[in-house]
DNA sequence: CTGTTAGCGCATTCAG
DNA sequence: CTGAATGCGCTAACAG
């Protein structure tokens, strides 16, 4: 009548469009466009949600998620807390781990937490959501300040800084540290260094106890203790120290790129990538180590398995007891 | 008076404490409980503001900073897009991107968009928060699609499907290939194959063309094109297929990753990493390249600036015109 | 099946 | 400077 054509019963379309423009414009209350637009199946009439779908349709309706956060006490947010994403053993976990979180119908906030001192700011400010889990990678917090840094008790505690109130999956390294030095063991090696990280992690230092009690027990020497930073750099300069004095007949390496750094600076040791005088051992089972250049005999878990306990805690189907232990395995390859 | 020591005038502690107990505790309202716990100037006497502050801390509390963002209109949320993380240029990217989001005080929701047929239930089940603003990578999506995703105009297109409404920054490709290639006819280099990654990719289209002119322009022959995924395995099998004809004296390719398959297929050529018959020249600039075992010459942007770009935009220092170009230098390294 | 009402937690009017 | 009232967008509980 007005000369406005199909929209002449309708108001001007808002540029952010809510469930309440969207209820006026089918001409229906605002509990019924919300059952309408709900996913899960909510007495509506067939032909009210037809149109209710309609004018969402064409008013291009988004639901405001974070708003229905507040009534539904779920905002499908989970919080990924790490130190960085720099590591090479990163990338190969954290693809899968986001794919399977998105497919639990749930959202990532990555947050970085970089160096310790950024934590005290952290704690301060409270830039922290409420999300409805958090997935601790970062060695930054205990369970206790996790679990009120996110004000929420599925805090999955995967640092080795767990406690017994919160989920932890850790992995059992024992199995696979034993199996490598078993291996080197097999191949005669008597003499042995060890090259490590940080030793201010609690499993960094755990994993060098477990080293030394593996190598005491199939009679092999520990000559030297070397410490890096998990990085290829620092690989290299230990391989620079160990080329100066007789060469240990194995070097364990607590990270695959170290081993990559002692690789390249004892690359005459392995021509074609076997060994001739001394062995190679990394950790990680990086994706990397199929690479011909770096063919490191290596460690490593199952991350298909570990990023399904980490799903099942998240979905609540895994209940504990924790930590949830995972084997590492062995895996040869050229250097070892 | 009725023996419960300090806490006699206060009701018992709740688990997830609002602004309102804290008011209750503190004996004020609660808009003044929210002006003391503003980051800015507000109204408040002092001897109330620590009252607030005393009651907040006693009792933990923290603020929903998504009820927040009800009445604020800003979640201080960021969506970074991606198509997947298990690039190695990836590695180099994010971690940098990831500290300077959060060191503007803002969050950033990482989202994996994968498989393209992931993008229709995307589209469809709009599971995506209404952010501040959207970093896009993934090439899924063209620019009038993000916005309405995410419900804003701050959608900072990097894949190369931008368009006029919407900021977005782009690498300079051409500079980068130009100096390669000339790199390449100094030496001599008369003939060369090109390995190249997806050609669905807009960007990646306009990279073969860019490659073709500049060889052209040089003089030099293209004698195969070789389709990889930008993946070191089809590096790996382009390796393979230029291994059975005649050598050319040069092969470019559109990613670092497929250069190491190159490289390692083709290692006899290389001995100790310098080139004897064929040339190899890489993309992204990897550090990975900066590794003994494969050093690469290749062609990056400055990280640092591009990084400095996409923040100018979220803070709104930068202003266009978009997009916004980043110029791409060569790197010579020892196979170049 | 439907519509009305009452919150979720918070910031912001606007009177005092 | 303070506090009561209002509303952000949405869903749950309740009557019809």
């Amino acid at each position: 009548m007005d000369g406005h054509g199909m929209d002449r019963h309708h108001a001007p379309l808002p540029a952010n469009p809510t469930i309440s423009d969207v209820a006026e414009r089918a001409g229906v209350s605002r509990a019924v466009a919300s059952r309408a637009l709900s996913d899960e199946q909510r007495p509506v009439s067939a032909e009210k949600k037809a149109r209710v779908l309609q004018a969402a349709q064409e008013l291009g309706f988004r639901p405001n998620l974070l708003a229905r956060s507040l009534t539904t006490k779920s905002v499908n947010l989970v919080a990924v807390v790490v130190n960085h994403i720099h590591d090479l053993s990163d990338l190969d976990l954290f693809d899968p781990l986001l794919a399977a979180v998105q497919a639990t119908g749930k959202q990532v906030i990555l947050i970085r937490v970089g160096s310790s001192d950024r934590v005290e700011s952290f704690l301060r400010t409270g830039v922290a959501y409420h999300v409805d889990a958090a997935i601790v990678f970062s060695d930054f917090a205990d369970a206790a300040t996790a679990r009120t840094l996110f004000r929420s008790d599925q805090v999955l505690m995967l640092n080795g800084r767990h406690d017994h109130a919160s989920p932890a999956v850790i992995p059992d390294e024992r199995v696979g540290i034993v199996e490598a030095v078993a291996h080197a063991a097999a191949q005669g090696v008597k003499t042995a260094a060890v090259v490590t990280g940080r030793p201010t992690s609690v499993l960094e230092q755990a994993r060098i106890r477990l080293y030394q009690a593996a190598l005491a027990a199939e009679g092999i020497r520990l000559t030297a203790t070397l410490q890096g930073d998990y990085s290829y750099a620092s690989g290299h300069r230990a391989g620079e120290e160990l080329a100066k004095a007789a060469r240990p007949d194995a070097i364990f390496c607590t990270s695959d790129a170290m081993a990559m750094g002692v690789l390249d600076r004892l690359r005459p040791d392995f021509p074609g990538g076997r060994p001739t005088t001394t062995r190679l051992y990394g950790y990680d089972n990086l994706s990397l180590t199929d690479f011909d250049a770096y063919p490191i005999s290596s460690i490593g878990y199952d991350r298909r398995a570990y990023v399904d306990a980490i799903i099942g805690v998240l979905t609540g189907t895994a209940t504990g007891p924790w930590p949830l232990t995972l084997p590492t395995r062995f895996h040869a390859r050229l250097t070892g």
